[in-house]
DNA sequence: AATTCACGCAACCGCCGAGTA
DNA sequence: GTACTCGGCGGTTGCGTGAAT
C-alpha cells in the first residue's frame, strides 16, 4: 500500500503567502495553539496544505523569529556547528536563538560556502545520495539506530556528532552590537588544522578555531578538542561571543553521554 | 530601454522516525 | 509485529529582483 499524501492537494493554493493568509494562520494558532497541522488549514479557513502552514508558521510567523542579516558571531557559530554537526540544520538552528533551520540552510548555501572558499577553506561537501545509496544509507541507519537510538549518523568516513536537539533559548549573549564590532577577517593558515584569526582592533593572535574535518577518533583520542571547542580559546578569543553556562552544560552533557555510549560499544 | 544573467530566498517535495491502534 | 498517521527534516526548485550587457 502506498503512503497516503499529507493532504488532498486538489484545489489548494501554492506559492507565496498573502497577508490575509498569514493573518488567518496567526489568529488560528494564537487561539488554538500549534499542532494538528493536517486539520488546521480546514479549521482556519485556509486553502493550504498542512505542511505548508507549519512551514509558514515555523519559519516566518512564529513570535521571536529574528529577521535580517546574520552577525559575525552568528556566522562564526554556524561555521563551527556545521563543522561539528554537518548539514543538521535543525540542530544548528537550535543553538541560534531566533533563527530557523531554513534560514540558516539558505544562508550557508548562498553566503557562507562562498565566504569560506574565498578564505581558502573548502567546506565539507554534503553528499547527494542516489536512490541506491539512499537505501544503503537507510540500512546502515537501521543498524546504528538499534545501538545508538538515532544519536549517531555514520556516513562513509565523515562521522557526525548528532545529539538529540535541544533548543537553547538564550544561548548567546552579545555585549557588542554588530555595528560596534570592528569587522574581523578570517584567514586560513595553510597546513594547519586551526585557523588564524584577526580580531579587529586587537593585534592578531593565533587561536584554535576548529579542525577542518571532525572525526570521532579525534574525540575519543582525548586531545581535548571538544572541550576547547565549547569552552576554550575559540570562545573567549574576543568578547564577542559568550556561551551561556546552561547551554555549555547541556551540550557538554550530550557529549559525555555520547562518549560513554561509544566507549561501551567499543568494549563489546 | 530592453534583454539576459546571476543570485537570494521562500516554498515545495519526498523521505524518515516516532507514536499509536 | 504490522500498518498507518503525523510531524519534522534536508534537499531542491522556481520566482522575484537587481546587476550587467
Amino acid at each position: 500500500m502506498g503512503r497516503a499524501p499529507c493532504c488532498v492537494k486538489e484545489g489548494l493554493r501554492k506559492g507565496p503567502w498573502s497577508t490575509k493568509e498569514d493573518l488567518l494562520l496567526t489568529n488560528y494558532i494564537n487561539q488554538y495553539g500549534e499542532g494538528q497541522w493536517r486539520s488546521l488549514p480546514k479549521n482556519a479557513g485556509l486553502l493550504r496544505c498542512g505542511k505548508s502552514c507549519r512551514l509558514r508558521w515555523v519559519n516566518y510567523l512564529k513570535p521571536g523569529i529574528k529577521r535580517g542579516s546574520f552577525s559575525e558571531d552568528e556566522e562564526d557559530l554556524i561555521v563551527r556547528l556545521h563543522s561539528l554537526l554537518g548539514n543538521r540544520w535543525s540542530l544548528i538552528a537550535g543553538r541560534l536563538p531566533g533563527r530557523t533551520d531554513n534560514e540558516i540552510k539558505n544562508y550557508w548555501n548562498t553566503h557562507l560556502i562562498k565566504k569560506l572558499r574565498s578564505t581558502g577553506i573548502e567546506p565539507k561537501p554534503h553528499k547527494n545520495f542516489t536512490k541506491k545509496e539512499k537505501s544503503r544509507k537507510k540500512e546502515g541507519k537501521k543498524s546504528n539506530n538499534e545501538k545508538f537510538k538515532g544519536q549517531i549518523v555514520q556516513v562513509e568516513k565523515i562521522k557526525v556528532f548528532a545529539p538529540k536537539p535541544i533548543r537553547i533559548s538564550c544561548g548567546i549573549l552579545r555585549n557588542n552590537s554588530f555595528e560596534n564590532v570592528t569587522l574581523s577577517t578570517t584567514t586560513c593558515s595553510s597546513n594547519s588544522n586551526f585557523e588564524k584569526v584577526d580580531v579587529g582592533k586587537d593585534k592578531e593572535k593565533e587561536v584554535k578555531l576548529f579542525p577542518r574535518e571532525l572525526d570521532f577518533g579525534e574525540l575519543l583520542e582525548g586531545d581535548g578538542f571538544y572541550d576547547e571547542f565549547l569552552m576554550g580559546e575559540s570562545c573567549k578569543f574576543s568578547n564577542k561571543v559568550e556561551i551561556n553556562d546552561s547551554m555549555v552544560e547541556k551540550v557538554y552533557e550530550e557529549y559525555l553521554l555520547l562518549l560513554s555510549e561509544i566507549q561501551e560499544d567499543q568494549k563489546e
